[in-house]
RNA sequence: GCGGACGUGGCGAAAUCGGUAGACGCUGCCGACUUAAAAUCGGCUUCCUUCGGAGUACGGGUUCGAGUCCCGUCGUCCGCACCA
């Protein structure tokens, strides 16, 4: 029997999938519908391991629901805008769609070369016009609808590259680029009312089964959902209009507030810098704080006393005074707050450090003891103390009441308060979106009208100076205001790309030419059944799509509220590290046994950790699919470790594969047609037919694979039969959609009808998956000492009857009678003595 | 700091409902085939000194019986991060 030759094979059944459009999803099909997702790749150069996992667990559970009679939709494309494109162009002098595009090529070839059953007529890519040119559709249909608005923001400036920078992009307070100290500056921004949204999107996670309770959680918490009450505490002197609202989600601790304090941009803050020089140092000390984690971390409580006091709602003879405080954030609830250090860690940090009131009004247990000692402040359950009308309260009464007695007082009322914010879109950057907006001195913010769409990025534009280069072509902003005519600029800001992705999976489903998607088709295919994806994508990618997803559905565009049905979130393809004596890493090639193969000096392995340039722990799928074949690849990719957790990649873990492949190939070319049975082997191909089936819809391809090895073992072991023919074609199947190209070609060399890929998935007969013994363990004291193999269903008494008549019980028991008799039917006999 | 997940052999792991711990793979060792090697095939591979015992991070608990449930401790990883 000749040996497997994987690369032709592989290249073969490509050609043959591709010629027959195997894989092409028909919107008109009877079929029960699956439309199974993998995020989709931005087009940064090659394809790494994370992608062939990624796509291979897509692809087999693609594959799989194929042969269970679903029509298919598995699309791929690119998600094409973005900055890594435009520092091509600066570094390497090239247009950034000049690189994006033949990244894009490349990375097909890869992708094809694995063997993906993908949909290629759909592919699309977010950077070409007749995608980004729906997109501003979309965008204008959102605005139209109420849901897009323009304001002034904060961003973070990198004056050297003369570009707005995400949060990620400062380091240390540093444009990651240029190295400059980053600034804070205001500029007009587009915001997508997000926020509209929140509870909706929250109240939805509780319906999506089948997402990780990871994601869900992390979702929650980004948005931030808190009820409390917002109040005002009125400012002194007496009779003065003037009021400082503030927030709480604990308004049972009133009577322990001991001052308020303001966020440094605070208007009363502003205000009063205009008249203190001491306070206008203060706020600038403020702001010149990093805000990175680590500086959060370590940074001081700082408070400033303004003068001011307030008076508390409750009792107009006391007064609380008011502090600019650094930890008190102007963008969250109404940027001030009430400090009760009784009940809150950093109010009681602050007011030990400007020696100020603690007051206890929750009782811990037994101690009510009005002054509040010890390091920690208490903010567990308890009743309400020293409160006057509250006391005795619980916590949630107290609130309640002050709420209550709040609103029909008129000084304040409960509300709902949310961390989450409208999602700000520009993006002063060239390689986007086009924000399809002319701006006129009369008429405002006007749309380009439908008929003008798509406006298409100008391709001549230079990045050799910096800053963007839609804002300074000569040409391309000028326009006349298509409602008065007169001389008007476009919108220069481009639309994070975040926007190009929150879509897609609704272009892969329709795609007509002069609409953003068909209402009837994309209904046909969507909620995506089974989307996979990286978890560094749980929070903003899939937040943003559900958010895009409800505004379609509030403007009457798409009758769907939750895009992904169910989510994936699989883990890195990791690696050893290696170093070299004098602390250089090495890449896999540069180490064998141990020892640096240039210099013949030993390595230091380090930690398995996720593949990365700099750590040169890196390896390129491309040669391995090469040496190997892309059925090995795939192979190891599903075995051995549960696919939400880390794949350890090894030279020894790939060649096992291979193996593997190889085996697979001798078991099913070479298996005689025998005569007569065998029941045991029958059995065992049925219950994996009925296992691995359960272990692929579960997304557990480890437990399948193991499984299919173990049928394979069984197979090898066993004499030629027609079960055991039967049972290597029913192993043929299964293996299909993970290794499909050595599939296809066995396929073939035992003369199957049409291709595996069109083969239905194997049945089962239920009589085959009965047992009619088991093996029952016998314990002592609930420890293992003997196994009895006995009829399914055998009464309890006979099992306890065989137990006891075991040479190994009789022995171990000494002829003592066992105290008490256990029997799980079918299981165990448990024997206490 | 807050929230969450996890901890099982030399390694990746499995163990459906509380019921035979370590399936399956990798590595390693022994053997067969071969002039030899590769490939392939067979066997062994949790630990301890044998009978046997111990063992699922550690310490307790519930139970006839605990990897699985409860309490506590330690460790690792992830998310958020001054959110009032």
């Amino acid at each position: 029997m000749s040996r497997y030759n994987a690369l032709k094979a592989d290249a073969h059944w490509q050609g043959e999938w591709d010629a027959r459009r195997t894989f092409a999803a028909d919107d008109h099909s009877p079929k029960p519908r699956a439309y199974v997702l993998e995020m989709f790749p931005y087009p940064s150069g090659r394809i790494h391991m994370g992608h062939v996992r990624n796509y291979t667990m897509g692809d087999v559970l693609a594959r799989y629901r194929r042969m269970t009679g679903h029509e298919v939709l598995h699309p791929m494309g690119w998600d094409a805008f973005g900055m890594p494109a435009e520092n091509a162009a600066m570094e390497k002098g090239t247009h950034p769609g000049t690189w994006t595009r033949a990244n894009i090529a490349t990375m097909k070839a890869q992708l094809k070369r694995l063997g993906f059953a993908l949909d290629w007529t759909r592919e699309l890519a977010t950077c070409e016009p007749d995608y980004y040119g729906h997109e501003q559709a979309l965008f204008l249909d959102l605005f139209a609808g109420g849901l897009v608005y323009r304001k002034e923001s904060a961003v973070n400036w990198d004056p050297v590259d003369m570009t707005v920078l995400a949060n990620e992009q400062v380091i240390d307070g540093r444009g990651w680029r240029s190295g400059a100290l980053v600034e804070k500056r205001k500029l007009n921004q587009w915001f997508l009312k997000i926020t509209d949204f929140a509870d909706d999107l929250l109240d939805g996670l509780a319906e999506l089964k089948d997402w990780p309770d990871k994601v869900r959680l992390m979702q929650e918490n980004w948005i931030g959902r808190s009820q409390g009450l917002t109040f005002s505490f009125q400012l002194l002197p007496a009779g003065g209009e003037e009021r400082i609202d503030v927030y709480s989600t604990r308004p049972d601790t009133i009577f322990g507030a001991s001052f308020v304090a303001i966020a440094a941009d605070h208007p009363i803050a502003r205000a009063l810098a205009e008249t203190r020089e001491d306070a206008a140092e203060f706020i600038a000390r403020c702001k010149a704080g990093g805000t990175t984690a680590a500086e959060l971390e370590t940074q001081e409580k700082l408070g400033f006393d303004t003068g001011l006091t307030v008076r508390h709602p409750f009792d107009p003879a006391w007064t609380l005074p008011v502090y600019i405080a650094n930890f008190v954030l102007m963008e969250y609830g109404t940027g001030a707050v009430m400090g009760v250090p009784a009940h809150d860690q950093r109010d009681l940090d602050f007011a030990r450090k400007y020696g100020l009131a603690v007051r206890r009004v929750v009782s811990d247990g037994d101690r009510t003891d009005p002054v509040f000692e010890g390091d920690e402040a208490y903010t567990g359950p308890g009743t309400i103390v020293n409160s006057h009308v509250l006391d005795g309260m619980d916590v949630a009464e107290a609130k309640r009441a002050v709420i209550e007695r709040a609103e029909a007082e008129g000084w304040g009322s409960g509300t709902t308060v949310y961390r989450l914010r409208d999602w700000g879109v520009s993006r002063q950057r060239y390689w986007g979106t086009p924000i399809p907006i002319i701006h006129c001195a009369a008429c405002g913010a006007v749309p380009v009208p439908r008929e003008q769409l798509p406006v298409t990025l100008p391709e001549d534009v230079t990045f050799d100076v910096p800053g963007n280069p839609l804002d300074r072509h000569p040409t391309w902003k000028h326009v006349a205001c298509p409602s008065c005519g007169a001389d008007a600029v476009r919108e220069t800001d481009t639309l994070d790309t975040f926007v190009d992705s929150s879509w897609y999976f609704i272009r892969f489903a329709s795609q007509p030419d002069d609409r953003p998607f068909d209402r009837a088709v994309a209904e046909r295919w969507l909620p995506v059944g089974q989307y996979i994806g990286g978890v560094e994508h749980a929070i903003l990618h899939l937040l943003y799509a559900r958010f895009w997803t409800r505004a379609l559905k509030h403007i009457g565009r798409l009758d769907i509220a939750e895009p992904f049905a169910g989510l994936f979130t699989q883990g890195m393809v990791t690696h050893e590290t290696y170093r070299a004596e004098d602390g250089r890493w090495l890449s896999p090639p540069e180490v064998a046994d141990g020892i640096e193969i240039a210099t013949g000096a030993p390595v230091t392995i380090g930690r398995v950790e996720k593949m990365s340039k700099s750590k040169k722990n890196t390896v390129d799928p491309e040669p391995i699919v090469d040496q190997y074949g892309a059925d090995a690849v795939r192979w190891f990719m599903l075995s051995d470790s549960p696919p939400e957790r880390d794949l350890p990649w090894s030279e020894a873990g790939i060649e096992g594969a291979w193996r593997f492949v190889q085996r697979l190939w001798r078991i099913v070319t070479t298996d005689a047609e025998g005569e007569g049975g065998d029941i045991a082997l029958r059995k065992l191909a049925h219950r994996t037919v009925r296992d691995v089936a359960a272990d692929i819809e579960a997304l557990q391809f480890n437990k399948a694979v193991a499984r299919l090895y173990t049928l394979a073992s069984a197979i090898e072991k066993a004499q030629p039969s027609a079960d055991r023919h039967a049972a290597a074609h029913t192993l043929l199947l299964l293996t299909a959609p993970m290794v499909p190209h050595v599939a296809e070609e066995a396929w073939a060399a035992r003369g199957g009808a049409g291709l595996i890929a069109d083969a239905a998935w194997p049945e089962i007969d239920p009589a085959m998956l009965v047992d009619d013994e088991v093996t029952v363990a016998v314990q002592i004291n609930g420890k293992l000492r003997d196994t009895l193999t006995l009829p399914k269903g055998a009464p309890k008494e006979a099992l306890e009857a065989a137990a006891l008549a075991s040479d190994k019980i009789v022995r171990a028991l000494e002829g003592k009678a066992p105290r008490k008799v256990i029997v799980v039917p079918d299981r165990l006999v448990n024997l206490v003595a």
